[in-house]
DNA sequence: TTCGATCCAGAC
DNA sequence: TCTGGATCGAAG
């Protein structure tokens, strides 16, 4: 009997629900086809064509009904086997189909969109078709429309040549009746580059002579051999251009056989450091001590994580220069992953200047065809030192030694779209594939990291004290309250404008930090206390300055301010994020005195964030007031005052990781200060002095810090004593989502008889977005692998069921919101 | 999520 | 009997 081959596909248009893999024939034109190579298939009744990935390939019996592959999309895989195995994974641990993964793992750039084509059936002539008809006129129109399209035609066109009508079901009949076929076509989003090089296809003496014979003619022709003549081979857009010739030359020269055209790739580059190339720095002795440690690992070539604790200034960029050289030198690649784009500029500076063009950058920021540029390098093996955000960690690099996520307790590294993964959860996945390092750094590790340290599932480095033997800032915490009694109501308490006094009198700069998350202007009536609120969402609208209007952060809806209250046509008054009555507060007391704001608004105007601190750092302006921005970033020397403004404001909102997040944000933001030769100095403002954490901040002192939020992380049950898993319902209809929420509770509390903690059902922070409501059902597990299984079980019951049929349900692992 | 199949009510 | 619209159910 003759072999039939059987492929394993995940496909794109699957739920979650009804995820799995669907098998189909290869017809012997397509054996070539491997895992990790897409396909379309047909899927579905409709049949319609869809992408596909396949994940496996086996010889099998000949089953009846099986649908065949329509086509293969890649000659050779475009995801290797750790990928495919690393997209499995994702759907089992992050409630994602197959193909959300895929689509995580691969840069946009190789997408395709697939379009539904209609084509005569083979053998089938104009004449006979149209008869075949019969007297059905839409089934006639759709076959002259084809017919008029030269016998193929995609769906769309057919759709619009039958406007207002409905072509399917026509279509549908003549694809039964055998008369038309359904394909697949696909088009990609990006091409690849490619530049035209110009090389002379006879010998150069040759070439001589014929320029000679060329020069009264055609001058132009001439000089371009003249130039290939010298420089041998270029470019042919230099060529035309330094020449002076046009293409039409440089192709009769073609048609002459005398020049030959050669297509190679090229990639389009995002902007990079040009400078001359710089040695590494030098470790310090204490760095060399972590490098040492972490070298070893290195060396070990099998899979190890390792934690590498350093406060701000220890310089464990020099550790990790260090280390990446070092696996460069073994013939592998590293990865680097940061927490914001804002950050990579200063990184990429310094690694391009160490280690030049065989590093690339991936990020948000770059254009479609920059990014898949890079990625082709790094898949060539061409760029081995990846530096990037979040969805760097999927970088196909050849050799995967080192995988580092600096500042890890970072939230940025989680996704908060599917799939929803933790870069570090996959960054772990892929370290054991390749049995590389994976290098958690940071000043505030995450608890739950710190706690693997000591657990010994992460080996635990440090790189003690601050670069140059810095003291750390001299901090003094101030009550509000005290100062409130003094009459004192204003955001600057008397203690830091003595502060910042003594700082202008110096001549050197100061920072006000306020530590509130999404800060945002509202515009509220100053007679009756009117605020606009998203008609879809229940929250308040932003005012944005850049167009003035007024923007939903949560669904984009928008809307122009009125004159006056609509309400009662009272006066409107711009309620700030509190930057800019800090500033208004800050020129009456000091006046004349130059600040920058940098919240959303003057970063929209000046440009981009770093733009702002550049202008900051260079004009030396004596005073900066920002958000959660500027935390992060450039080191200033002449920065030599801190200011905290209100450090509660993180401290009693949101989550069991509040603590966390402060401690992090006011030891980052303190950090900041006293980098050059003069001592650093912080001022932290708040109401609760008492408050451990803040205590523990000012102090700058992980270590007490982390003993107690562990102590409490214990009592309460939280990670690391727990994982936490999430069952979110949204939907138009609230008691809908509501009752969904109770019956997923219910099914959950009997399926763990009780033996877990679940809470819910809970509105999230944001009950109605886009006018949905969306409620939560949380999960504390010890064992989360079986866990995850009911909860997926509950997630697919729940997203199929017709009880629940507007409700739409999905699942999260510890997620922010 | 998508779309063909099925069912039902009202129009002709 | 035809037709549009709502609803249902399966996806290889």
């Amino acid at each position: 009997m003759e072999q039939v081959t059987v492929v394993r596909v995940a496909v794109s248009a699957a739920a979650f629900s009804f995820d799995r893999p669907y098998s189909y024939l290869v017809p012997p034109a397509l054996a070539a086809v491997r895992p990790g190579c897409r396909v379309i298939v047909p899927f579905a009744r409709g049949n319609r064509p869809v992408e596909g990935i396949v994940l496996a390939v086996h010889p099998a019996d000949p089953e009846q009904g099986r649908k065949p592959v329509l086509k293969v999309l890649d000659d050779a895989p475009i995801l290797s086997e750790e990928q495919l195995r690393l997209a499995v994974w994702m759907h089992d641990r992050f409630f994602c189909t197959v193909y959300d993964a895929v689509k995580a793992i691969l840069p946009a750039g190789v997408w395709y969109r697939i379009h539904t084509v209609y084509r005569l059936a083979d053998g089938a002539q104009g004449d006979d078709v149209l008869r075949a008809c019969g007297k059905s006129a839409s089934k006639r129109r759709a076959v002259e429309t084809i017919l008029s399209h030269g016998g193929a035609c995609e769906l769309t066109e057919l759709q619009a040549a039958f406007e207002p009508d409905d072509p399917s079901a026509a279509l549908q009949a003549l694809v039964r009746e055998g008369i038309l076929c359904l394909e697949g076509a696909e088009k990609r989003r990006v091409q690849d580059k490619e530049t035209t090089y110009a090389a002379l296809a006879v010998p150069p003496e040759d070439a001589q002579d014929e320029a000679r014979r060329l020069r009264k003619k055609a001058p132009q022709q001439a000089a371009i051999l003249d130039l290939l003549c010298t420089v041998g081979r270029a470019p042919a857009r230099e060529v035309c251009y330094f020449t002076g010739a046009g293409m039409m030359s440089l192709k009769a020269l073609v048609r002459k056989e005398l020049v030959q055209l050669e297509a190679e790739p090229a990639y389009r580059r995002p902007a990079r450091y040009e400078g001359e190339p710089q040695p590494l720095p030098a470790l310090s002795a204490r760095q060399r001590g972590a490098f040492d440690g972490l070298y070893a690992l290195l060396t070990e070539d099998r899979a190890a994580a390792a934690l590498l604790f350093g406060v701000t200034g220890s310089g464990k960029t020099t550790v990790y220069l260090h280390l990446i050289d070092a696996v460069l030198r073994r013939g592998g690649s590293s990865i680097l992953l940061v927490p914001e784009i804002s950050l990579t500029p200063q990184m990429i500076q310094t690694f391009s200047a160490c280690f030049g063009d065989t590093v690339a950058v991936l990020h948000s920021r770059l254009s479609i065809g920059e990014r898949y540029d890079e990625w082709k390098r790094i898949r060539q093996g061409d760029a081995r030192v990846i530096i990037g955000t979040r969805s760097a960690v999927f970088a196909p690099a050849v050799n995967l030694g080192l995988l580092i996520l600096d500042e890890e307790q970072e939230e940025t590294y989680k996704s908060e779209n599917t799939p929803r993964y933790h870069a570090r959860d996959v960054a772990k996945y892929r370290c054991v594939q390749h049995h590389a390092l994976l290098l958690l750094g940071s000043a505030t590790p995450d608890v739950v990291s710190r706690y693997q340290a000591e657990q010994g599932r992460y080996r635990y480095f440090e790189v003690p004290g601050r670069f140059n033997e810095q003291a750390l800032p001299e901090v003094r915490i101030v009550d509000l309250k005290r100062e409130l009694r003094q009459g004192n109501s204003g955001s600057v308490s008397s203690v830091l404008c003595g502060e910042i006094e003594e700082n202008l009198a110096r001549g050197e700069q100061s920072i006000l930090f306020l530590n509130r998350r999404g800060a945002s202007k509202l515009v509220a009536c100053g007679d009756c206390g009117f605020t606009y609120s998203c008609p879809r969402c229940s929250v308040s609208l932003t005012y944005h300055r850049a167009n003035r209007t007024l923007q939903c952060h949560h669904c984009g809806y928008r809307r122009r301010v009125d004159d006056a209250c609509p309400d009662c046509g009272g006066t409107l008054r711009f309620v700030g994020d509190g930057t800019e009555q800090v500033e208004e507060e800050l020129h009456a007391r000091f006046p004349g005195v130059e600040t920058l704001r940098m919240d959303a608004d003057t970063i929209a105007l000046a440009g981009s964030h770093e733009r702002l601190l550049t202008k900051f750092s260079e004009e030396k302006i004596p005073i900066l007031i920002g958000t959660q921005m500027i935390t992060k970033g450039l080191n200033f020397d002449r920065v030599t005052l801190v200011g905290v403004l209100l450090a509660d404001q993180s401290l009693y909102v949101g989550d069991y990781r509040a603590s966390e997040r402060t401690f992090s944000l006011i030891t980052q933001v303190i950090g900041r200060g006293g980098r050059g030769e003069r001592p650093g100095r912080a001022v932290i403002q708040t109401f609760t002095p008492e408050n451990q954490t803040i205590l523990q901040a000012a102090a700058q002192d992980y270590d007490a810090f982390y003993r107690s939020e562990l102590a409490l992380r214990k009592l309460h049950g939280t990670p690391p004593f727990s994982e936490i898993l999430t069952v979110t319902a949204s939907g138009l209809n609230e008691s809908a989502v509501l009752r969904c929420c109770v019956y997923i509770r219910d099914y959950l509390k009997h399926e763990t008889a009780g033996a877990i903690p679940i809470l819910g059902p809970a509105p999230l922070p944001v009950v109605r977005v886009n006018n949905r409501f969306r409620y939560r059902v949380t999960l504390y597990c010890t064992q989360a692998a079986p866990m995850r299984r009911i909860v997926s079980n509950i997630v697919m019951y729940c997203n199929t069921d017709k009880k629940f049929r507007d409700v739409s349900v999905f699942a999260d692992v510890d997620p922010f919101d």
